[in-house]
DNA sequence: GACAATTTTAAATGGCTAATTTAATTTACT
DNA sequence: AGTAAATTAAATTAGCCATTTAAAATTGTC
């Protein structure tokens, strides 16, 4: 019969911990297993023997992240649930962008990688994971945004706001690449102090919804439309 | 002496074309130069003569399909440069948004799969022919929000509008990897119309500017700050 | 304190992929 | 027709890594 051992506990979570680190940092494919378990203190064979194989080890390491990182910074941004809608929303804000930029947030990095070279590895846990906070989002814009919004709309203003969220990791990795000299970077290093600009900007924003369709500022700035967005772009002018 | 052939020419383009398709792809590891000459209907030993490395047809590739992409789309999405700011604002917004979702766009997604896997080779060429967009942006964010913004604001308004640029991209590459059931998905079909709503609530989030500091709204949402928050720099208020 | 299962280890196994060069051949241009 | 330019197929060269095995070490229990 199976009896759990000390040291078998301690260098699962050693690979589970390095595992997430080197996935961040190379993706599933360029992360060997050999420098996973170099920087766990272990031996290769530890892999296969605790998880099966790289693929497994690959899940629970993202799982474990994603845990740590929920787990560091609640969705709800320490805001009551009964407070007003647009505190709420703040709240929100605020821990999105705590958590996405967080140094230690393995789980973005991992997620941002299997974007770029997909593995399928991870398709389950996404879907499992990623849409209570999609509803939880979306919900929370249209009690903001009132119920005269439209579906399109509470979706453009629920991208809006993700959008200014997701970006200073991003921009913090574009930087990485050495683009961009001295003084004229993008980088978000006040992070607090951005998340105050992303709220009182967004919520002044949504604020026009409500103040008739369009703003007067808009009738002003006519959407020139170009010809091949009018159609269904016909492939630009291919050369073939 | 060197003559110019024909054939030369043309198997030079269809390299240039094959290869961006394939590094927008796959980036530039997971190309194969069998792959990208087969595309393009030639042997494999063409890649080398024409350019002597993969290194290099990768660089021209990017500068190709960056060319394309910017002709495409002009910048000033074809608005007068000297209508008002605002206007040339939704101009710049209107181009962008267009741009980098053009499903011909191979640019972006070559930088994309560099920022996921930075191989370096992209580093000259992008911070030669980004830095100007970069400047374009600050200068017109800068007119349109009238002097009396700081630094700092003005990043912070120029990030919050070009994050909602950039963001329909990664969410349809996202959307590829199989996430969200029907109808729960983030993906922006309706470029033209999200581009309207972009510089709609983007325009109302900066007209706050003007009316001091803090809109009412936000002084009911004050942001509960962290402990590890608070030393983080104010530089959030410097009006410079 | 010895036994048996659990865990760790070092070394070996097996398998796969790809850029670049060469030498021969074909093509295009004068 | 002749020659340099361009294309081709095949060979060359190079690298890297997950997983397994069998033996050694450890842990917890009786």
């Amino acid at each position: 019969m199976r009896v759990l051992r000390q040291d078998a506990a301690r260098t699962r979570h050693s690979l589970l911990a390095a595992a997430s680190e080197i996935f961040a940092e190379k993706g599933f494919r360029d992360a060997t297993i050999a420098t996973i378990s170099k920087r766990a203190g272990t031996n290769v064979a530890a892999v296969n023997y605790h998880f099966g194989d790289k693929q497994t080890l690959y899940r629970e390491a993202w799982r474990q992240s994603f845990r740590d990182s929920m787990e560091a910074h609640p969705p709800d941004g320490g805001v009551d649930p009964k407070a007003p809608p647009k505190q709420r929303l703040a709240g929100l804000v605020a821990a999105l962008l705590r958590r996405i930029n967080d140094k230690d947030n393995r789980e973005f990095h991992i997620v941002y990688r299997e974007l770029a070279n997909p593995t399928g590895l991870l398709e389950e846990v996404l879907k499992e994971e990623m849409l209570p906070l999609r509803r939880r989002i979306i919900a929370l814009m249209r009690e903001v945004l009132g119920r005269r919004s439209s579906e399109t709309q509470v979706r453009f203003y629920a991208i809006s706001i993700l959008s200014q969220c997701i970006i200073p990791a991003f921009i913090n990795m574009a930087e990485r690449l050495g683009t961009s000299p001295e003084g004229e970077s993008w980088e978000v290093t006040d992070i607090e102090g951005y998340a105050e600009h992303v709220i009182s900007f967004s919520l002044a924003g949504m604020a026009a919804i409500g103040r008739g369709t369009k703003t007067p500022a808009i009738r002003g700035t006519q959407l020139p439309r170009t010809d091949q967005s009018f159609e269904a772009q016909r492939s630009s002018t291919d050369h073939t």
